[in-house]
This record gives structure tokens, sequence and C-alpha cells, in this order.
DNA sequence: CTGAAAGCGCTTACAG
DNA sequence: CTGAAAGCGCTTACAG
């Protein structure tokens, strides 16, 4: 820590007052004698002095430090979530700190070991799994209440009991499958992560629901289940490329996933919008500036982590609030039909 | 910090010690009877004790966190260099502090206060501005001097007396540009960044010398200026549009420069590569998936964050060490020529 | 091998 | 309005 860092100390002395006057100037927490006060904090000045968080946590028994724990930080998605936490914490001069877990139950527990150790403020949590297990959700449960600090799930909503904030994708898959039905889809296939994990799970059941209450009988052959990454629905897209009877629309259930399939089809000549109807969860912007049409369910994650933030600052101001669940919308973006 | 966390006071006193052995075991610090040891292990286990760091840091002088600046952390290229960073920071139990800057002096200087304050142990650090005159340059030095902490600069190379680690711009775009002369191109647009910056500077060179050592006279209506954002490029590109002599190949100098342009040429009609021969600085990954050829000049994020971070904790271990001015190059990948 | 004590840089009752 | 003192949770000489 800079051996020869400026302390509460050498102000005092230099200033001719207890360090207890400086710390009272420092944190504007009781009245100091206007003259005095212009002169610690000319001295403070003079000596580029900067207080110790450190310290000062330790002393207050409060840290100015939020943790934020994501998946992947080199996904755009999670990288325009910490945008939106970032324009908060900074807002309030609060510091974040930043834990990657690449769905990684192992790191995810590490990371909230080592903020506990940090003794955070408050935490934003993308959880790396879904921890569905009772053993498993016990040890997440245990370690968060461990925390001792307010958390906000986002993103995932694995059933935790603290404040959350998720999207609706349940609602905007059904209605655009609903609206791709409508518009004379019958073949219509979907490439989707696999079922272990609630996330997919809410985006299949929109899927089916939408199938079901139109009446459209599901095919088997049109359903794949992946890990949501650009290989996986790469080598998926292969084997519905494979099929007799081609469908006339695909849903890609997550970023990757569109990328992949794009890749899969583009290879063999295939292209969007002509030989399928392609809707994609988020958006996939570079299609937007080829002016190469098509479908997608708009997740904006800056406001995810934006609100994420804002409703953590409030939880740590009114910690007896009740419980708070915010679903935001996830609009559906028609296109091509 | 948790009015209820379990201290190395509580731990001392149950297993019957004192709060000098407790920290002994914790830091494998000295020789502890075995029997002892393993007692008070049992201990900490129990009460799932978790020594605080913000207390540690304070007691060692030294803290066990590192602090990243970057411009947008939901820009891509940052997204992959914090991952790289992080995978460090990871293996090596530190804890990262992530600022942006969003290339404001402000926020970059206040970010280095708030670093400061913290004590982080090291800074990787991408300056928001060159800091080009003398006073801002004074400054930013004496900000970094005052972090009383080692720092290395990434990605723009302001000029600053600390470890550094650059991709070799000046050298991909001359390559580049002396590819397309040698096959034929003369009329031959760059979109690059205002030359305020270093950065967009030393592009701009190679791109000039190229030309100059070929013997291809510049025109200076193929030249632009923009600032690196999409839409600056989007509408450099209208203005490139109208020219009555059209360029055969077009030098983007960023990510979301190659967007802007990608964006305004399609939305005529005109596309890459029928029309032009566009060498992008940055990959733009989609094109690839899509099966669309162009140029690029590949810089590795991940590489950099991962170097830059490797080379922080080297320096924090040998702080004698000479200056490191590292250099990656940016391989020139051609696909259409 | 172990403990008592001082110290890290702050804050905060308590007294005056 | 101000200062002396205790305390936050650790670590580390120093003694034994």
């Amino acid at each position: 820590m800079g051996k020869n860092n400026i302390t509460i100390t050498d102000i005092a002395k230099e200033a001719g007052v207890s360090k207890a006057t400086v710390s009272r100037v420092l944190n504007n927490s009781a009245a100091v004698d206007e003259k005095t006060r212009k002169h610690v904090l000319d001295v403070m000045k003079k000596n580029r002095y900067s207080p110790s968080a450190t310290a000062r946590s330790l002393s207050k028994q409060v840290s100015s430090t939020i943790g934020v724990i994501v998946p992947e930080v080199d996904n755009n998605f999670f990288g325009e979530m910490i945008r939106g936490v970032i324009d908060i914490t900074d807002k309030n001069d609060l510091t974040l700190i930043c834990c990657n877990t690449d769905d990684s139950a192992d790191k995810d527990l590490k990371a909230l070991d080592m903020l506990k150790s940090h003794r955070i403020r408050g935490l934003i949590y993308d959880p790396a799994i879904d921890y569905s297990t009772d053993k498993e959700k016990k040890k997440v449960t245990q370690k968060l209440k461990e925390l001792g600090a307010p958390v906000v799930v986002v993103d995932r909503n694995i059933g935790l009991n603290h404040d959350g904030i998720f999207f609706n994708d349940y609602k905007a898959v059904y209605e655009s499958v609903t609206a791709l039905i409508e518009n004379g889809h019958r073949k219509i296939a979907i490439i989707n992560g696999t079922q272990e994990r609630v996330l997919a799970r809410e985006r299949q059941q929109g899927f089916m629901d939408a199938m079901k209450d139109a009446g459209v009988t599901l095919c088997e052959d049109y359903i794949f289940f992946g890990d949501y990454s650009m290989d996986s629905a790469y080598n998926l897209t292969k084997e519905l490329l494979k099929l007799n009877e081609q469908p006339t629309a695909v849903v890609t259930c997550n970023n990757q996933t569109s990328k992949g399939f794009l890749k899969a089809i583009y290879e063999v000549g295939k292209k969007v919008p002509k030989d399928y109807t392609n809707i994609a969860l988020d958006k996939v912007g570079m299609l937007n500036i080829l002016g190469i049409p098509y479908d997608y369910i708009e997740r904006n994650a800056y406001q995810l982590g934006k609100k994420a933030m804002e409703l953590l600052i409030q939880r740590i101001a009114f910690p007896e609030m009740p419980l708070q669940k915010i679903i935001l919308e996830a609009p559906f973006m028609r296109q091509t039909f």
C-alpha cells in the first residue's frame, strides 16, 4: 500500500489539530469551525491527501465496494450489462469488483467467497448455474446469506430468495412464435440450450405453448438442445440441414446460437430470410448493419444492469422494503413478415 | 460490513489460542504445532470463518486488489481484454476493480483517484485520452506516480514512463496497404480517427508511408477523419459515396468504423468485396460467419489483457526490472485478393 | 511453538 | 467546536 502514503496523522500534525478534527472535515460529520475547516482542507490539498478507503471501511464497518458476478465478461450481452451497473456505481461513488465464472459453479462459489472477504456492500449476481439439486441450492443460498450484504439476482431466475430482475423470455418467445404461425409457418424449428437451465426451459415453454395454443403439432426433429455456444449451435444446425423436410422458420435462443446457426446455413449457400425466417433471441447487430432482415427479440442488457444496480442501492437504503422481482419486457422486433 | 461477521478474536477464543496463533495458521507464516494448527483449522471451518481482506491489507500495508481502466467496457475489444486480465488475476488470487472512462479525461483522473484511495497493488491502464499538452501530461504523470503502485499501460501508447504493451498498428496498416497496391489498387481511401490521438496517427502514418514508398500519389478526397464511432464513420462514408471517382479499396481503422462504413454502403446497395476491397482494423466476426470475404487486421485483445496482467505481476515481483515495452504483432489476414 | 502488545489509518462516542 | 482514547480486524516483531 505505498510505503509513503500520507496519513490522517500527517495532516493533523501539519494542520495543528487532532486526527478527530481532520476526520470531521473529511466526513462533514460534525460542525467544525469554518477557519479550521478551511485550513485543514488546504493542508490536505497541498499534500494531495487521499484517505485510505481500506482504513475507512474497517473503521466504519461498511465498505463502498459493490461486487458483480457474470458468466462471461467477453460476451457483449454481459459487457453491456456491466456498463449499466458501472454507470450507477460511478454516480454513487461506489467501487466495482468484477468476477467472471465461465458458467462454472466452482468459480461462482469462489467468487462469492472472495467478495465476502472484501465485505462488499452489495452484489449484482448472475448465477453461473441453476443450482437445481437441493444440495447445490443449499450451498449457494448459504453463501449468499453469509455474504451479509444485499444481492440482486439478474438474468437467470433460479429461484433465489433475493431481489431479482429478469427478462420475460417466455412471453417474447410465445408471441414471436404465435406471430410465425399466424403468418402461415407450421414447420418451426428451435435451437435452444439444455433444459437443465431455467432460462432455456422458459424459452422452450414459450415455444411449446405457442404451438399448442395454435393447435400446431410439434415435430421432434425440429427441436434442438445445445449449450448456447456458437459451436454447439453450428453443429446442431448441420443436423438440421440434413433433414429431408426443412423447417421454414428457426428460433435461435441466444446470440451465440444465432451466430452458429447463420454460420452453418451460409456455409451451404442458404440465406436468411430467403431460406428460413430466423427469430433470434438477442439482437444480432451486424445483420441490421448489413441490411439483412431478420426478426429478433431484443433484451436491453444495459437497462438490466442499470436497473439492477439502482435496485441494489434502494435495497441498501431500505433494507426492510418488500422483496422486489422485476420483469423486463423483451420486445419482439418483426422485420421480415 | 455485516454486523455479525466472525473475527479472528472469535476463532482464537473458541480454539483456546491467541489471535497471533490463528493468524499464523491463516498465513502459514510460522511454524505452528501440528495439533493446534489442525484444531484452529477445524474451528475456522466450523464457523465458516472468512478473514477480512480489508483488515488484512490495512495491517499488512499491501492490498490484493488490481485496478483496470478502460474506455468502454461495452465494446467487445475491451470486454475481451478484461477477460484476459481477469483470467490472470483469478489465477493469482487477486481482486479486480473495473473502471470505465468513456474517453473522458475527467472520468479517467477520477478513476485514478478512486483507485489510489483503495491502495491498489497495480494498475492496467488504457488511457482515456492522449494527454498531449504539457499540462495534461504532467497531471496524469503525477497521479500515476502518486498511485504508488506499478502500472502497465495498454493499447494506447501515449508516451508514459511505465511498462506498456501495444499493437504494431503502424506495421499492420503499412503491410496491408502495400499489399493492396501490389495488387493493383491505386484509389485507396482511409477512414481513421482524429489525428490528435497517437493510435490514429500511427495508423495514418502506416497508410501514408505505404503509399509514398510505393510511389502512389495521395488523394486528399480519400482521407477521412472521424472519431472512431459508428455514427461518425457512417456519415463520413456518405461523403465518400458522393465522390465521382470512387475508391477501389477502403481502410477502416477500428471495429466501430468498419460497422459504420458497411452500414452506409449496404444502405445504397453496394457490397463488400464486390464494390470495395475493405481492410478492417479489428476483425468483424459476423462477416466471417456470413461468409462475406473481407480483409482484416487482427488484434488479439484477450492476449493483450492477459500479457499485460502477467507483466504487471512480474513488475510487482521485481520492482527493479528494466522498463518493458512490448509490441504485439497484429497480423494482416488477407481473404479477398 | 506461543502469547501480549503495538500498530496499520481511519471513525466515533465521550468529555470538556 | 475540539481532543484523547478506544476500537475496527488483522499482522508482526519481541520475549519467552
